[in-house]
RNA sequence: GUGGUUGUAGCUCAGUUGGUUAGAGCAUCGGUUUGUGGUACCGAGGGUCGCGGGUUCGAAUCCCGUCUUCCACC
Protein backbone atom coordinates (compact mmCIF):
# COMPACT_ATOMS: atom_id res chain seq x y z
CA UNK A 1 0.00 0.00 0.00
CA UNK A 2 1.01 3.22 -0.72
CA UNK A 3 0.04 6.75 0.30
CA UNK A 4 0.60 10.11 -1.17
CA UNK A 5 -0.19 13.44 -0.05
CA UNK A 6 -1.76 15.94 -2.97
CA UNK A 7 -2.61 18.80 -0.58
CA UNK A 8 -3.03 20.15 2.65
CA UNK A 9 -6.16 23.03 3.23
CA UNK A 10 -4.75 26.07 3.82
CA UNK A 11 -7.38 27.59 6.85
CA UNK A 12 -7.39 23.89 8.06
CA UNK A 13 -5.77 20.77 8.70
CA UNK A 14 -7.55 19.05 5.69
CA UNK A 15 -6.10 17.02 3.86
CA UNK A 16 -6.30 15.63 -0.43
CA UNK A 17 -4.42 12.42 -1.21
CA UNK A 18 -4.65 8.84 -2.88
CA UNK A 19 -3.97 5.38 -1.00
CA UNK A 20 -2.66 3.06 -4.14
CA UNK A 21 -3.68 -0.73 -3.55
CA UNK A 22 -3.34 -3.63 -5.63
CA UNK A 23 -7.27 -3.22 -6.17
CA UNK A 24 -6.49 0.50 -6.97
CA UNK A 25 -5.99 3.83 -6.06
CA UNK A 26 -8.44 5.11 -3.42
CA UNK A 27 -9.01 9.10 -3.51
CA UNK A 28 -8.98 10.58 -0.27
CA UNK A 29 -10.79 12.25 1.55
CA UNK A 30 -13.08 8.91 1.15
CA UNK A 31 -16.47 7.74 2.61
CA UNK A 32 -16.50 3.66 2.37
CA UNK A 33 -19.66 2.25 2.50
CA UNK A 34 -20.60 -0.56 5.05
CA UNK A 35 -21.58 -3.88 3.20
CA UNK A 36 -21.45 -6.03 6.41
CA UNK A 37 -22.47 -9.48 5.43
CA UNK A 38 -21.15 -8.98 1.86
CA UNK A 39 -23.34 -6.69 0.02
CA UNK A 40 -24.27 -2.93 0.29
CA UNK A 41 -27.78 -3.68 1.77
CA UNK A 42 -30.08 -3.00 -1.27
CA UNK A 43 -27.41 -1.70 -4.10
CA UNK A 44 -26.78 -4.08 -7.13
CA UNK A 45 -23.13 -3.97 -7.91
CA UNK A 46 -23.61 -2.03 -11.01
CA UNK A 47 -25.19 0.68 -9.35
CA UNK A 48 -22.44 0.69 -6.30
CA UNK A 49 -20.19 0.86 -9.47
CA UNK A 50 -21.28 3.51 -11.71
CA UNK A 51 -23.75 5.29 -9.99
CA UNK A 52 -22.44 5.64 -6.29
CA UNK A 53 -18.58 5.19 -7.70
CA UNK A 54 -16.77 4.65 -4.17
CA UNK A 55 -13.01 3.39 -4.44
CA UNK A 56 -13.39 1.70 -1.36
CA UNK A 57 -16.50 -0.49 0.63
CA UNK A 58 -16.53 -2.41 3.65
CA UNK A 59 -16.74 -5.73 5.04
CA UNK A 60 -17.32 -7.13 8.57
CA UNK A 61 -15.23 -9.76 10.00
CA UNK A 62 -17.64 -10.68 12.49
CA UNK A 63 -20.88 -11.28 10.38
CA UNK A 64 -18.85 -13.03 7.67
CA UNK A 65 -16.89 -15.46 9.98
CA UNK A 66 -20.44 -16.30 11.59
CA UNK A 67 -22.21 -16.59 7.54
CA UNK A 68 -20.81 -17.78 5.07
CA UNK A 69 -17.95 -18.92 7.07
CA UNK A 70 -14.50 -19.10 6.43
CA UNK A 71 -14.33 -22.25 4.53
CA UNK A 72 -16.99 -20.83 1.94
CA UNK A 73 -14.94 -17.69 0.98
CA UNK A 74 -11.50 -19.44 0.95
CA UNK A 75 -13.27 -21.96 -1.68
CA UNK A 76 -14.48 -18.68 -3.41
CA UNK A 77 -11.07 -17.58 -3.66
CA UNK A 78 -11.82 -14.44 -0.98
CA UNK A 79 -14.73 -11.55 -0.43
CA UNK A 80 -13.69 -9.94 -3.43
CA UNK A 81 -14.52 -12.67 -5.68
CA UNK A 82 -17.44 -14.15 -4.03
CA UNK A 83 -19.16 -11.00 -4.13
CA UNK A 84 -17.49 -10.23 -7.53
CA UNK A 85 -15.98 -6.42 -6.44
CA UNK A 86 -12.83 -5.72 -7.69
CA UNK A 87 -11.88 -2.83 -5.95
CA UNK A 88 -10.81 -2.14 -2.68
CA UNK A 89 -12.28 -4.00 0.39
CA UNK A 90 -11.79 -2.45 3.96
CA UNK A 91 -12.95 -5.18 7.11
CA UNK A 92 -13.53 -4.77 10.61
CA UNK A 93 -12.20 -6.62 12.96
CA UNK A 94 -15.60 -7.47 15.13
CA UNK A 95 -13.98 -5.37 18.04
CA UNK A 96 -17.40 -3.42 17.24
CA UNK A 97 -19.74 -6.56 17.21
CA UNK A 98 -18.57 -7.29 20.78
CA UNK A 99 -19.17 -3.45 21.96
CA UNK A 100 -22.86 -3.69 20.72
CA UNK A 101 -22.96 -7.45 21.46
CA UNK A 102 -22.44 -7.12 25.24
CA UNK A 103 -25.37 -8.79 26.46
CA UNK A 104 -23.71 -11.60 24.97
CA UNK A 105 -20.07 -11.79 25.34
CA UNK A 106 -17.52 -12.00 28.04
CA UNK A 107 -14.16 -9.71 27.62
CA UNK A 108 -10.93 -10.85 28.89
CA UNK A 109 -7.11 -10.46 28.20
CA UNK A 110 -6.86 -13.68 26.03
CA UNK A 111 -9.65 -12.89 23.95
CA UNK A 112 -13.62 -12.56 23.47
CA UNK A 113 -16.06 -15.24 24.51
CA UNK A 114 -19.40 -14.47 22.61
CA UNK A 115 -22.48 -15.50 21.69
CA UNK A 116 -23.92 -16.04 18.18
CA UNK A 117 -27.10 -13.72 17.83
CA UNK A 118 -27.85 -15.94 15.01
CA UNK A 119 -28.17 -19.64 16.19
CA UNK A 120 -26.53 -18.89 19.93
CA UNK A 121 -23.66 -20.68 19.70
CA UNK A 122 -20.30 -20.07 21.38
CA UNK A 123 -17.30 -18.47 19.42
CA UNK A 124 -13.79 -16.72 20.72
CA UNK A 125 -12.29 -14.16 18.83
CA UNK A 126 -8.72 -13.52 19.86
CA UNK A 127 -6.13 -11.08 18.18
CA UNK A 128 -4.94 -14.17 16.43
CA UNK A 129 -7.77 -15.78 15.29
CA UNK A 130 -9.20 -12.59 14.31
CA UNK A 131 -5.99 -11.74 11.78
CA UNK A 132 -6.38 -15.43 10.37
CA UNK A 133 -10.40 -14.41 9.36
CA UNK A 134 -8.70 -11.48 7.78
CA UNK A 135 -6.41 -12.82 5.86
CA UNK A 136 -8.72 -15.31 4.47
CA UNK A 137 -11.63 -12.67 4.10
CA UNK A 138 -8.88 -11.11 1.84
CA UNK A 139 -9.43 -7.16 2.25
CA UNK A 140 -7.36 -5.03 0.78
CA UNK A 141 -6.86 -3.06 4.28
CA UNK A 142 -7.36 -5.23 7.63
CA UNK A 143 -8.36 -3.98 10.75
CA UNK A 144 -7.05 -4.70 14.80
CA UNK A 145 -8.82 -6.39 17.12
CA UNK A 146 -9.72 -3.88 19.87
CA UNK A 147 -12.53 -3.36 22.35
CA UNK A 148 -14.76 -0.39 22.11
CA UNK A 149 -15.35 1.41 25.22
CA UNK A 150 -18.89 2.37 25.38
CA UNK A 151 -19.58 5.99 26.24
CA UNK A 152 -20.25 7.28 28.62
CA UNK A 153 -16.99 5.15 30.34
CA UNK A 154 -15.04 6.04 33.75
CA UNK A 155 -11.58 6.85 33.40
CA UNK A 156 -10.08 3.79 34.91
CA UNK A 157 -12.32 1.31 32.70
CA UNK A 158 -11.20 3.13 29.91
CA UNK A 159 -7.32 3.52 30.96
CA UNK A 160 -7.33 -0.61 31.49
CA UNK A 161 -9.18 -0.88 28.21
CA UNK A 162 -6.71 0.98 26.02
CA UNK A 163 -4.25 -0.97 27.66
CA UNK A 164 -5.72 -4.39 26.85
CA UNK A 165 -6.25 -2.69 23.19
CA UNK A 166 -2.28 -2.39 22.71
CA UNK A 167 -1.38 -5.72 23.96
CA UNK A 168 -3.86 -6.72 21.77
CA UNK A 169 -2.39 -5.08 18.79
CA UNK A 170 0.96 -6.55 19.60
CA UNK A 171 -0.40 -9.88 19.55
CA UNK A 172 -2.11 -8.94 15.80
CA UNK A 173 0.92 -7.95 14.63
CA UNK A 174 2.71 -11.08 16.00
CA UNK A 175 0.67 -13.24 14.52
CA UNK A 176 -0.16 -11.57 11.17
CA UNK A 177 3.73 -11.62 10.50
CA UNK A 178 3.27 -15.62 10.73
CA UNK A 179 0.36 -15.79 8.94
CA UNK A 180 1.35 -15.62 4.88
CA UNK A 181 -1.22 -14.06 2.46
CA UNK A 182 -4.07 -16.49 0.90
CA UNK A 183 -4.10 -14.54 -2.43
CA UNK A 184 -2.30 -13.02 -5.01
CA UNK A 185 -2.64 -8.98 -3.86
CA UNK A 186 -1.51 -7.59 -0.55
CA UNK A 187 -2.84 -6.83 2.64
CA UNK A 188 -2.08 -3.72 5.18
CA UNK A 189 -3.04 -3.78 8.44
CA UNK A 190 -4.16 0.07 10.47
CA UNK A 191 -4.10 -0.52 14.24
CA UNK A 192 -6.88 1.46 16.31
CA UNK A 193 -6.43 4.21 18.89
CA UNK A 194 -8.95 3.80 22.06
CA UNK A 195 -8.94 6.07 25.02
CA UNK A 196 -12.42 6.98 25.14
CA UNK A 197 -13.65 10.62 25.90
CA UNK A 198 -10.14 11.21 28.05
CA UNK A 199 -7.40 13.59 26.29
CA UNK A 200 -4.85 12.42 27.86
CA UNK A 201 -5.59 8.76 26.99
CA UNK A 202 -6.25 9.64 23.55
CA UNK A 203 -2.80 11.35 23.34
CA UNK A 204 -1.03 8.05 24.99
CA UNK A 205 -3.04 5.57 22.49
CA UNK A 206 -2.18 7.91 19.39
CA UNK A 207 1.60 7.74 20.72
CA UNK A 208 1.78 4.16 21.02
CA UNK A 209 -0.33 3.34 17.79
CA UNK A 210 1.94 5.63 15.70
CA UNK A 211 4.92 3.83 17.03
CA UNK A 212 4.13 0.85 15.83
CA UNK A 213 4.82 2.14 11.93
CA UNK A 214 1.67 0.97 10.80
CA UNK A 215 0.62 1.82 6.38
CA UNK A 216 -2.13 3.33 7.75
CA UNK A 217 -4.08 4.51 11.11
CA UNK A 218 -7.69 4.56 12.87
CA UNK A 219 -9.23 6.25 15.53
CA UNK A 220 -12.30 4.12 17.15
CA UNK A 221 -14.44 4.24 20.22
CA UNK A 222 -15.95 7.53 18.92
CA UNK A 223 -19.80 7.84 17.79
CA UNK A 224 -21.00 5.99 19.98
CA UNK A 225 -23.15 8.37 21.69
CA UNK A 226 -21.11 11.30 22.82
CA UNK A 227 -21.67 15.07 21.81
CA UNK A 228 -19.98 15.71 18.54
CA UNK A 229 -18.01 18.47 20.89
CA UNK A 230 -16.50 16.12 22.19
CA UNK A 231 -15.90 13.73 19.52
CA UNK A 232 -14.39 16.61 17.31
CA UNK A 233 -12.43 17.08 20.81
CA UNK A 234 -10.81 13.57 20.73
CA UNK A 235 -10.48 13.47 16.93
CA UNK A 236 -8.38 17.32 16.89
CA UNK A 237 -6.23 15.57 19.58
CA UNK A 238 -4.93 12.46 18.26
CA UNK A 239 -4.85 14.32 14.51
CA UNK A 240 -2.02 16.26 16.06
CA UNK A 241 -0.06 12.82 17.00
CA UNK A 242 -0.60 10.15 14.36
CA UNK A 243 1.64 10.55 11.22
CA UNK A 244 0.99 13.22 8.57
CA UNK A 245 2.27 10.74 5.54
CA UNK A 246 -0.40 7.96 6.18
CA UNK A 247 -4.05 8.19 6.05
CA UNK A 248 -6.23 8.41 9.33
CA UNK A 249 -9.40 6.31 9.10
CA UNK A 250 -12.20 7.53 11.59
CA UNK A 251 -14.09 4.82 12.32
CA UNK A 252 -18.14 4.70 12.34
CA UNK A 253 -18.65 8.22 11.44
CA UNK A 254 -20.82 10.08 10.80
CA UNK A 255 -23.18 12.28 10.17
CA UNK A 256 -22.44 14.44 6.96
CA UNK A 257 -21.65 17.46 9.37
CA UNK A 258 -19.52 15.12 11.21
CA UNK A 259 -17.49 13.97 8.08
CA UNK A 260 -16.81 17.61 7.00
CA UNK A 261 -15.88 18.93 10.65
CA UNK A 262 -13.44 15.37 10.75
CA UNK A 263 -12.08 16.56 7.41
CA UNK A 264 -10.98 19.97 8.51
CA UNK A 265 -9.12 17.97 11.39
CA UNK A 266 -7.50 15.81 9.22
CA UNK A 267 -9.47 12.49 9.15
CA UNK A 268 -9.31 10.96 5.58
CA UNK A 269 -11.14 7.93 5.42
CA UNK A 270 -14.49 7.53 7.30
CA UNK A 271 -17.48 4.84 7.41
CA UNK A 272 -20.71 4.79 8.84
CA UNK A 273 -24.43 2.98 8.60
CA UNK A 274 -25.75 6.13 8.80
CA UNK A 275 -26.58 6.53 4.59
CA UNK A 276 -27.89 3.13 3.98
CA UNK A 277 -30.07 2.33 7.30
CA UNK A 278 -31.50 5.53 7.85
CA UNK A 279 -31.85 5.51 4.22
CA UNK A 280 -33.99 2.12 4.50
CA UNK A 281 -35.54 3.57 7.45
CA UNK A 282 -36.85 6.32 5.16
CA UNK A 283 -34.39 9.16 5.91
CA UNK A 284 -32.65 11.18 2.83
CA UNK A 285 -29.70 13.28 3.19
CA UNK A 286 -29.17 16.38 0.84
CA UNK A 287 -26.89 19.35 0.85
CA UNK A 288 -29.78 21.28 2.52
CA UNK A 289 -30.66 19.36 4.94
CA UNK A 290 -32.58 15.97 5.65
CA UNK A 291 -36.03 14.60 4.81
CA UNK A 292 -38.06 11.88 6.32
CA UNK A 293 -39.62 10.95 3.19
CA UNK A 294 -42.48 8.95 5.28
CA UNK A 295 -43.51 12.61 6.82
CA UNK A 296 -47.21 13.04 5.65
CA UNK A 297 -46.26 16.62 3.97
CA UNK A 298 -44.48 14.41 0.54
CA UNK A 299 -47.39 12.62 -0.37
CA UNK A 300 -48.54 15.17 -2.93
CA UNK A 301 -45.13 16.85 -3.62
CA UNK A 302 -44.37 15.34 -7.44
CA UNK A 303 -40.71 17.38 -7.43
CA UNK A 304 -37.58 15.04 -7.81
CA UNK A 305 -35.85 13.72 -5.08
CA UNK A 306 -33.14 16.09 -5.01
CA UNK A 307 -33.06 18.64 -7.74
CA UNK A 308 -28.83 17.99 -7.40
CA UNK A 309 -29.76 14.91 -9.17
CA UNK A 310 -26.13 13.68 -8.04
CA UNK A 311 -27.24 10.02 -9.02
CA UNK A 312 -29.65 9.11 -11.70
CA UNK A 313 -32.48 8.04 -8.81
CA UNK A 314 -32.98 11.55 -7.77
CA UNK A 315 -34.87 12.77 -11.04
CA UNK A 316 -35.80 10.07 -11.88
CA UNK A 317 -38.58 9.22 -9.05
CA UNK A 318 -40.68 12.25 -7.33
CA UNK A 319 -40.81 12.48 -3.64
CA UNK A 320 -44.24 11.52 -4.07
CA UNK A 321 -43.80 8.14 -5.41
CA UNK A 322 -40.71 7.51 -3.13
CA UNK A 323 -42.76 8.00 0.19
CA UNK A 324 -45.73 6.23 -1.28
CA UNK A 325 -43.01 3.82 -2.04
CA UNK A 326 -42.24 3.67 1.94
CA UNK A 327 -45.84 3.36 2.66
CA UNK A 328 -46.79 0.38 1.21
CA UNK A 329 -43.56 -0.94 2.53
CA UNK A 330 -41.88 -1.74 -1.08
CA UNK A 331 -38.21 -2.69 -0.97
CA UNK A 332 -38.17 -0.53 -4.14
CA UNK A 333 -38.39 2.53 -2.08
CA UNK A 334 -35.81 1.16 0.56
CA UNK A 335 -33.26 0.81 -2.46
CA UNK A 336 -33.85 4.00 -4.28
CA UNK A 337 -33.41 5.97 -0.64
CA UNK A 338 -30.00 3.86 -0.21
CA UNK A 339 -28.71 4.75 -3.84
CA UNK A 340 -29.32 8.72 -3.17
CA UNK A 341 -27.84 8.77 0.34
CA UNK A 342 -24.78 6.95 -0.59
CA UNK A 343 -24.79 8.86 -3.87
CA UNK A 344 -24.95 11.95 -1.84
CA UNK A 345 -22.15 11.05 1.07
CA UNK A 346 -19.51 10.02 -1.80
CA UNK A 347 -20.06 13.76 -3.86
CA UNK A 348 -19.35 15.40 -0.49
CA UNK A 349 -16.41 14.02 -0.06
CA UNK A 350 -15.52 14.18 -3.65
CA UNK A 351 -16.33 18.05 -3.13
CA UNK A 352 -14.59 18.23 -0.07
CA UNK A 353 -11.44 16.73 -1.85
CA UNK A 354 -11.85 19.22 -5.00
CA UNK A 355 -11.99 22.31 -2.25
CA UNK A 356 -8.92 21.34 -0.88
CA UNK A 357 -7.03 20.82 -3.60
CA UNK A 358 -8.47 24.15 -4.84
CA UNK A 359 -7.49 25.59 -1.56
CA UNK A 360 -11.11 26.86 -0.37
CA UNK A 361 -12.02 24.00 1.88
CA UNK A 362 -12.72 26.15 5.04
CA UNK A 363 -15.00 28.77 3.44
CA UNK A 364 -16.96 25.98 1.77
CA UNK A 365 -16.69 23.41 4.96
CA UNK A 366 -18.75 26.20 6.76
CA UNK A 367 -21.13 27.21 4.10
CA UNK A 368 -22.42 23.00 4.03
CA UNK A 369 -22.13 22.56 7.87
CA UNK A 370 -24.28 25.72 7.84
CA UNK A 371 -26.69 24.74 5.14
CA UNK A 372 -26.97 21.14 6.06
CA UNK A 373 -27.80 21.28 9.86
CA UNK A 374 -31.62 21.96 8.63
CA UNK A 375 -34.62 19.05 8.72
CA UNK A 376 -36.84 19.77 5.61
C1' G B 1 -92.35 -14.64 8.77
C1' U B 2 -89.99 -18.02 12.82
C1' G B 3 -85.61 -19.51 15.49
C1' G B 4 -80.62 -18.63 16.25
C1' U B 5 -76.32 -15.43 15.52
C1' U B 6 -73.58 -10.77 15.21
C1' G B 7 -72.63 -5.50 16.32
C1' U B 8 -66.41 -2.47 20.71
C1' A B 9 -60.77 2.52 17.22
C1' G B 10 -60.17 3.44 9.91
C1' C B 11 -59.74 -2.46 9.55
C1' U B 12 -59.56 -7.43 12.15
C1' C B 13 -60.63 -8.56 16.95
C1' A B 14 -59.76 -9.17 22.83
C1' G B 15 -62.53 -7.60 27.02
C1' U B 16 -62.90 -12.51 33.45
C1' U B 17 -68.69 -14.05 38.12
C1' G B 18 -71.08 -6.38 36.33
C1' G B 19 -65.93 -2.99 39.39
C1' U B 20 -60.53 2.45 38.43
C1' U B 21 -59.30 6.42 32.93
C1' A B 22 -62.41 0.15 27.55
C1' G B 23 -57.28 -2.78 25.20
C1' A B 24 -54.18 -5.39 21.11
C1' G B 25 -52.42 -6.09 16.10
C1' C B 26 -52.61 -3.65 11.54
C1' A B 27 -53.38 1.34 9.53
C1' U B 28 -52.57 6.84 10.35
C1' C B 29 -49.23 10.80 12.30
C1' G B 30 -44.45 12.14 14.44
C1' G B 31 -39.59 10.91 16.21
C1' U B 32 -34.95 7.77 16.70
C1' U B 33 -30.82 5.54 14.12
C1' U B 34 -22.93 7.00 13.86
C1' G B 35 -16.40 0.67 12.97
C1' U B 36 -25.15 -2.64 10.71
C1' G B 37 -27.92 -8.21 16.09
C1' G B 38 -32.21 -3.09 12.23
C1' U B 39 -38.23 -5.59 6.82
C1' A B 40 -36.01 -2.19 13.09
C1' C B 41 -37.13 0.75 17.49
C1' C B 42 -39.83 4.66 20.40
C1' G B 43 -43.99 7.78 20.94
C1' A B 44 -48.75 10.14 19.73
C1' G B 45 -53.68 10.72 17.89
C1' G B 46 -58.09 7.96 17.27
C1' G B 47 -63.94 4.83 20.64
C1' U B 48 -71.68 8.05 22.56
C1' C B 49 -68.91 -0.19 23.15
C1' G B 50 -75.27 -0.14 16.82
C1' C B 51 -79.47 2.89 18.88
C1' G B 52 -83.32 3.85 22.81
C1' G B 53 -85.03 2.61 27.53
C1' G B 54 -84.55 -0.22 32.22
C1' U B 55 -82.10 -2.82 36.66
C1' U B 56 -77.83 -1.42 39.84
C1' C B 57 -73.78 2.43 44.18
C1' G B 58 -71.65 1.04 39.37
C1' A B 59 -73.28 -1.65 32.65
C1' A B 60 -69.24 -3.04 26.74
C1' U B 61 -71.03 -6.98 30.24
C1' C B 62 -77.71 -8.21 32.97
C1' C B 63 -83.17 -7.17 31.19
C1' C B 64 -86.76 -5.01 27.40
C1' G B 65 -87.53 -2.76 22.70
C1' U B 66 -85.51 -1.51 18.03
C1' C B 67 -82.18 -1.53 13.92
C1' U B 68 -78.14 -4.42 11.77
C1' U B 69 -74.81 -8.97 10.14
C1' C B 70 -74.78 -13.87 8.95
C1' C B 71 -77.10 -18.86 9.18
C1' A B 72 -81.07 -22.32 9.28
C1' C B 73 -86.15 -23.39 8.70
C1' C B 74 -91.00 -22.05 6.72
Amino acid sequence: MQFDLKATDTSTLARAGSITTDHGVIETPIFMPVGTVGTVKGVHQRELEQDINPDVILGNTYHLYLRPQTTILEKAGGLHKFMNWNRNILTDSGGYQVYSLSANRKIKEEGVKFKSHIDGSYHTFTPENVMEIQRTIGADIIMAFDECTPYPCDYQYAKRSMHMTHRWLERCITHLDKTPLKYDYGQTFFPIVQGSTYKDLRKQSAEYIASVGAEGNAIGGLSVGEPAEEMYEMTAVVTEILPKDKPRYLMGVGTPINILENIALGIDMFDCVMPTRNGRNGMLFTAFGSINIKNKKWADDFSEIDSMNITWVDTAYSKAYLRHLFTVNEMLGRQIATIHNLGFYLWLVREARKHILAGDFGVWKSKMVKQMDNRL
